[in-house]
DNA sequence: AGATCAATGTTAGCATTCTACCATAATCAG
DNA sequence: CTGATTATGGTAGAATGCTAACATTGATCT
């Protein structure tokens, strides 16, 4: 009864991804747990859909349905159809999860995210792009509870582009500040939120003062930094809870690692590209 | 309330159907019956087989998907996925703002935090957060490009209780799971996201065979690790960015620290309170 | 009836999906 | 390490979906 000689097929997707459970490649595995995780919403996917959202090539997808006994997506689907339901809706999902304590620090972030988009909408965004892109030399430094975010953040810079450096106020990294380079343009991301460092803004102060342009990510609640550079984005930081998340501060760093990236995509991908075979040689750690 | 004077579209098909259906000529009433009929199962249906159940032509279905103000059947689809997924709370915010490319990528990330409701519901979430909470000591570990993010959720973890370590693969943090009391409870917690690390599937497995609570948080694609524990939360990832974002990552580690400090108030409030004047005998970096 | 115009269909072209064929990369035995 | 085997990806072409431009039908009005 399972699926030898005729084509259609009276189990479901699931009962199938079950049977070619033990055997399944590296790519296969992706694509079943994706299938099993997104099985309700399958209805608006086509083969070259789920092949981007899992990182494998189109024909790995085509290739696994005919072994799970589906002759395309087309199969798939209409045997999900047939098989009662037939929901395309993700249906309740969403809003009766989001009640609660945790809902409302769910929402609060998705809120503080969506919030972003008229920080980026800043024609300050674009000047603050523009200089990170143009700088010879890019310094990333945070504090306490997002310096660990800072650092990512920097890591995730210099693969796109080079001399980007992670600097933490008694490292060696500020050699290179105090003696500037004078042919050389750099600029200063600082990141910094509440509980703000006292080092913050002497460090906005000094690196004004050698003429780098200093963009600051920081929350809502920062007053200090708006007088020193204009190159100042917030997130909004309310959430109440026991730490404030940092989440919708991740997603701000993203952005600016993509609109950096954006202003010169070849190199980006071309460096991205190289990033792997980069890593390999690293401790990994 | 919802849509008065935007032109595109945030409302369901029925809506749509509803708002025409005084002017509908012979073969659009058709079509508007058929549809409001088979609503549930349009997600395998297309242009031309509508056309054919309904006796109309192919093109007439796309022109009467147009009057309606679809560009056509994959957007009609896309309307009715996104309908039963959860709406953004916060949508009219910046609904303007959030077109374009930023405007996708923002809207990814919130999307994916609100997506994460639906791991904080399930019954593992409870069982992760006592074990946390119960364990004699956490290890907090984190790979590459989540390794800050690592850092800093142990950071936030070890304000609200103690005996919480961020151990790297090479770090002398390994000794003491090399030699565990075994009076100890202990607990890990993983973080890693694609491009996955090779340490991080032995190190879990290291961890489970000295009987350690494992908690993996990581991204839909990955496969290992839910063989390996039931602890196992998924964010999406599928920005399509240069480098994904880390931000929906963030408000998951942010959630399990909520979650775990609320396993006991009194004790994460009163460390809180005293955490200013610890930070102040730090160096702040 | 004949003119006019809206509604619908036909044809053709472009875009997308899916798969066949071959190339490359990963894995494993010895 | 080498070579065999398997897994995966790339390219290209057939099939299908969608729509623009033009053709036809059918209804309405005088």
């Amino acid at each position: 009864m399972t699926d030898r000689s005729e084509p259609q097929s009276p189990s479901p997707l699931l009962l199938r991804l079950q049977a070619v459970e033990g055997s399944l490649t590296k790519s296969e595995a992706v694509l079943a747990q994706w299938l099993t995780r997104n099985e309700a919403a399958l209805g608006l996917e086509t083969g070259a859909t789920i092949a981007a959202k899992t990182g494998v090539s189109e024909i790995t997808v085509s290739r696994f349905l005919r072994r799970l006994g589906y002759r395309g997506m087309a199969a798939l689907k209409e045997d999900l159809l047939e098989r009662g339901a037939a929901q395309l809706p993700g249906a309740d999902l969403g809003l009766r999860l989001l009640d609660g304590e945790m809902g409302t620090l769910i929402r609060r972030d998705a809120e503080a995210v969506l919030a972003l988009a008229a920080q980026v909408a800043r024609p300050e965004w674009a000047e603050a792009v523009a200089a990170i892109h143009a700088a010879d030399g890019v310094f990333v430094t945070g504090f306490q509870t997002v310096k660990g975010a800072a650092a990512d953040f920097a890591r995730r810079l210099s693969i796109l582009r080079d001399r980007v450096r992670f600097v933490a106020a008694h490292d060696s990294g500020l050699a290179e500040w105090l003696a500037p380079d004078p042919a050389e343009t750099r600029c200063l991301i600082l990141i910094d939120i509440i509980p703000y460092a006292r080092e913050a803004e002497p460090l906005v102060r000094l690196a004004r003062a050698q003429g780098m342009a200093v963009v600051v990510l920081t929350d809502e609640l920062n007053t200090w930094a708006a007088a020193l550079t204009p190159h100042v984005f917030f997130v909004s930081s309310k959430a109440h809870a026991y730490v404030e998340s940092s989440g919708p501060l991740a997603s701000l760093l993203s952005l600016v690692t993509h609109s950096v990236a954006a202003q010169d995509p070849a190199r980006a991908k071309a460096r991205l590209a190289a990033w792997p075979a980069l890593l390999r040689e690293l401790a990994l750690f």
